[in-house]
DNA sequence: AGTCTACTAAACAGTC
DNA sequence: TGACTGTTTAGTAGAC
């Protein structure tokens, strides 16, 4: 499928067809050219390649004269068949019609058809410039984030949160793709090298007509499409594969390709539906190929992806001056196995209690302030978590508790404008629109409002979403319909929102591995607050530490995630207060719905990271605050 | 392997 | 009658 797609698209060019094809057809034999022509990938012999690009080298001819005669007043056709063999001068008043590759060859010398091919070469070069121009400069960014990818998988390896066994390439590399690497990005890059490569390979080899057939393919694709037709795939997964795969490899492909998901192409905006892998191929073939408009949306792509380094820059760089004042060794900042180093390094390093200064968690001034070396290889994001659907990144959320409302203030434009489902469940969503209410309820139509308005993800398959959102107002307790003068209206039970039963987490390998499978940039950090967090609910929970602990804890806790945010709320008032309004205070019709058993709040598993906050005893400053919560809520 | 959770889909009933 | 709302059930998938 693949050679086949290739070798459709190079014979298909038109600039082929228009060239070396219609000369073909009318030298000796016009069959063999033809053939050889469109197999240019395959077997060729040097005879052939040489008869090619003489047969080049006339068309060319043929255009140079069409140019000259244009300029010129063309005299009659009788003239020129009278002297066959004069200089160009008087070839250029024979009109190009007339001219047959046979008379072409009998009147340009060698030296001649080298110099109109000279001459073409420069126009086609001229064309290309155009759109190399714009190659280019995309080029560099994807080299760009290229590079950043590598260094960060360096600096992974280096710390040991990539396991790269040396031998074993294959498959750590393909999981590091599906991790970390927005494939689509590499194989565009990919295309746009090669097609550089080929360029190089034209300047250098010049006029060189005993060159190999790339020079050909390239020479003569290069008009309309150059790139594409040299790529079958532009997918980035078959960019290890020989073009010639078999059925069972291809199958590996199908299952997951992060463009291709419940039977449509998730190329953003797209949505064409593709019964199959085969299908969404050809698709993605003749409807994302390298043009303008795709170079236009995987720039804006680009710009999603820096936006999120951006962020993480700003979150790490609030982690280091953290641990700058926690002195946790402040002259090793550690892109992404920090949480895990802070965990050792807080409890070994017993740290006092020393007052929480002003100073401490501000965020950082300037988001381009390159500080620690993530700026430069943060590239963490997986196809899944950028335009991820469904099941697979659908509990990350969950599980590395996001924290809703820094995440949402902080990437609001972000989650409005890209089609990126975020990264939240639908409780979690629901109850931060209905708490975002100036009287905290809202109706269902509202929160349908709310969704769309807040997230482009959520302006298609409405019924989808919708259906999941009245299945979990009706489902989880913790949604209250209460009918007022104005209808039914939903609102958030706090209390029984704090009762679903927490994530779990622990300071385990398993997080790391996560972190780095299986999450953008926002979740990344999250679930580094939310391991604080996480960990921090034991202490919290813990009546001995409540008295001393709101300050610090509660400062890590900045950012926490709505869910333990909540749970902080609860502690914060002893267990007896609902921060939201409850039900009843509505004075109107409440139905009270049962939910699954819960869990013992107390059957959390306690992670490393609980140590480390039980050294970390420090007095108040409740500045940062749960930021999603008013403050009539912490009190 | 079993369990839990979230998501999706769908059926159904009541209301407007 | 159809759209909307709300409830419920079932199946699936990921994570633990």
């Amino acid at each position: 499928m693949m050679v086949e797609s290739a070798t459709e698209t190079i014979r298909t060019t038109p600039s082929n067809q228009n060239g070396v094809s219609s000369l073909s057809s009318q030298s000796d034999g016009g069959g063999r050219e033809g053939g050889s022509n469109g197999d240019i990938n395959g077997e060729i012999s040097p005879l052939d390649l040489l008869h090619l690009q003489q047969q080049q080298a006339l068309q060319a001819a043929r255009q140079f004269i069409l140019q000259q005669a244009t300029g010129l007043n063309s005299p009659s056709s009788n003239e020129v068949k009278q002297s066959p063999v004069q200089v160009p001068v008087s070839m250029a008043m024979m009109t190009p019609q007339m001219i047959t590759p046979q008379q072409m060859q009998q009147i340009l010398s060698p030296p001649q058809l080298q110099a109109l091919l000279q001459q073409q070469q420069a126009l086609m070069l001229q064309q290309q410039q155009q759109l190399g121009n714009k190659q280019l400069a995309f080029q560099q960014q994807l080299i760009q984030m290229q590079q950043l990818q590598q260094q960060h998988i360096l600096n992974l390896q280096r710390q040991g949160l990539v396991n790269l066994q040396p031998g074993q390439g294959a498959v750590p590399i393909q999981s590091l793709q599906q991790a970390m690497c927005p494939t689509d990005l590499q194989q565009l890059w990919k295309d746009v090298a090669c097609v550089q490569s080929t360029e190089e390979a034209m300047k250098h080899e010049g006029l060189d007509l005993t060159t190999n057939s790339s020079n050909t393919t390239s020479y003569s694709a290069s008009k309309v499409s150059p790139q594409i037709p040299h790529h079958p795939l532009p997918n980035g997964l078959n960019s290890v594969h020989t073009p010639k795969r078999d059925s069972s490899t291809h199958e590996e492909h199908t299952a997951s390709h992060p463009l291709y998901g419940h039977g449509e192409c998730k190329w953003p905006g797209c949505e064409a539906l593709c019964e199959d892998m085969g299908q969404f191929i050809k698709h993605l073939n003749s409807e994302h190929a390298l043009d303008d408009r795709s170079t236009a949306q995987c720039r804006v792509q680009m710009q999603v992806v820096q936006q999120l380094e951006i962020q993480l820059a700003k979150e790490s760089e609030r982690l280091q001056a953290m641990m700058t004042h926690l002195h946790m060794r402040p002259s090793e900042p550690k892109p992404f196995n920090q949480p895990l180093n802070l965990a050792s390094s807080v409890s070994l390093s017993k740290r006092e209690s020393e007052g929480f200064p002003d100073g401490l968690p501000h965020p950082p001034t300037s988001a381009a302030t390159p500080i620690t070396p993530m700026r430069q290889g943060p590239s963490v994001i997986s196809s899944s978590s950028l335009h991820g659907v469904g099941p697979i990144r659908r509990r990350n959320s969950d599980k590395f508790c996001t924290p809703i409302a820094s995440e949402l203030a902080q990437n609001c434009e972000f989650y409005k404008n890209a089609d990126v489902r975020p990264p939240f469940t639908y409780a979690s969503l629901i109850r931060h629109a209905i708490l975002e209410a100036p009287d905290r309820q809202l109706t269902l139509n509202e929160i349908y409002n709310w969704f769309t308005r807040m997230f482009a993800y959520f302006r298609r398959n409405t019924a989808t979403w919708k259906n999941a959102v009245r299945h979990n107002l009706s489902l989880h307790k913790c949604f209250v319909r209460v009918e007022n003068v104005k209808g039914a209206v939903w609102t958030v039970d706090e209390v029984e929102y704090q009762k679903r039963r927490p994530p779990k987490m622990t300071g385990s390998p398993t997080l790391v591995k996560n972190m780095i499978t299986g999450l953008g940039f926002g979740s990344l950090n999250a679930s580094y607050q939310a391991a604080l967090v996480e960990s921090s609910l034991g202490l919290l929970n813990s009546p001995t530490l409540m008295n001393n602990s709101t300050g610090a804890s509660l400062n890590m806790l900045h950012v926490c995630h709505d869910d333990v945010s909540s749970t902080v709320e609860q502690v914060n008032s002893n267990g007896s207060c609902s921060p939201g309004l409850s039900p009843q205070q509505y004075g109107h019709h409440v139905h009270v719905k049962e939910e699954p058993a819960e869990m013992e709040e107390d059957s959390r598993p306690v992670s490393l990271m609980a140590t480390v906050t039980q050294n970390l005893c420090m007095p108040g400053d409740e500045r940062d605050m749960d930021e999603e919560l008013p403050t009539e809520e912490l009190e």
